[in-house]
DNA sequence: AAAGCACTTGCAACACGGTTGCATTTTAAT
DNA sequence: ATTAAAATGCAACCGTGTTGCAAGTGCTTT
């Protein structure tokens, strides 16, 4: 639990949905900067009883609204995360192999004016894998 | 089937592969520039008899040994593709939300320049979607 | 061309996540 | 507190990933 839950509820309340239990407690995991966990890694969080139907429907509400971004890395794993002030989930994704926090990166955007002459542009999606700042500045071992 | 027998034969057997009739039905299927396929679509084009574990297991195997590439499509579909002469799955695609193509784009290649200060790369992945050149220039309508 | 061996396939079976329908419970508005 | 609307829990089904094993096939050697 990372957050109040005053601040998860009015979030909620924000984007127009029931404040529930289980909504909260995904929420409050998956709050704070680069946070970005699997679905199965939510669900260890929760209390054991919780069901997995309705963690499943909670993070496609989530997604539906745009409130978490769904971001594959390595074309494998696919991480939850909070959409934060951007909306679309178009922007750039850094993603560090070491804490594995996920970041986003929109500075990162992909230069449209190589793309070849006649080829319209519609959406991208790009995540870099790599070792983030913080990551490398502690160069001492580092867990999790 | 787009390849003859032998020009895949000899593409099997290159990669020290044994050339048996399912890997060759699934090759004559992937031959071809900017053919990307789901497995299921895959399965479709093959005999109905075909077990869907030898598929699985042919695509595996095509994957580790780098004949083909898994690319994610908007964070959901999979599709299978021939690597051609790209080594390394690391390079950017285009694909074409008209014609269904996946094309190699390495000319789209992330500018790390933009990456932070103390920011390490490792890998990048880069799906760009839009129009390709061929299907923006047939303004008419067009299926598949 | 036939034999033998290693590799591949087909089948059965299980695991697991996505998905739906429905009855019950909870939330939020009155 | 009442009540309607929304969310949850449960059972159940589906598709795909995955494994083990027996039977079949490709490929090399003679």
């Amino acid at each position: 639990m990372v957050a109040n839950n005053k601040d998860i509820s009015s979030f909620l309340k924000t984007h127009g949905l029931a404040g529930t239990i289980i909504r909260k407690q995904v929420l409050s995991h998956l709050w704070g900067d680069g946070v970005a966990l699997t679905q199965k890694e939510i669900e260890e969080k929760l209390p054991p009883e919780t069901d997995r139907v309705t963690l499943y429907r909670t993070l496609r509400l989530f997604t539906e609204k745009g409130i978490v971004h769904k971001i594959v890395l390595n074309g494998e794993t696919q991480k939850f995360k909070i959409a934060g002030r951007f909306r679309k989930s178009d922007h750039a994704h850094f993603y560090c192999t070491k804490c594995h926090k996920l970041l986003c990166m929109p500075q990162l955007d992909v230069d449209l004016s190589d793309l070849p002459e006649g080829f319209q542009f519609s959406s991208a999606r790009l995540v870099v894998e790599g070792i983030c700042d913080t990551c490398s500045q502690k160069n001492q071992t580092q867990t999790q």
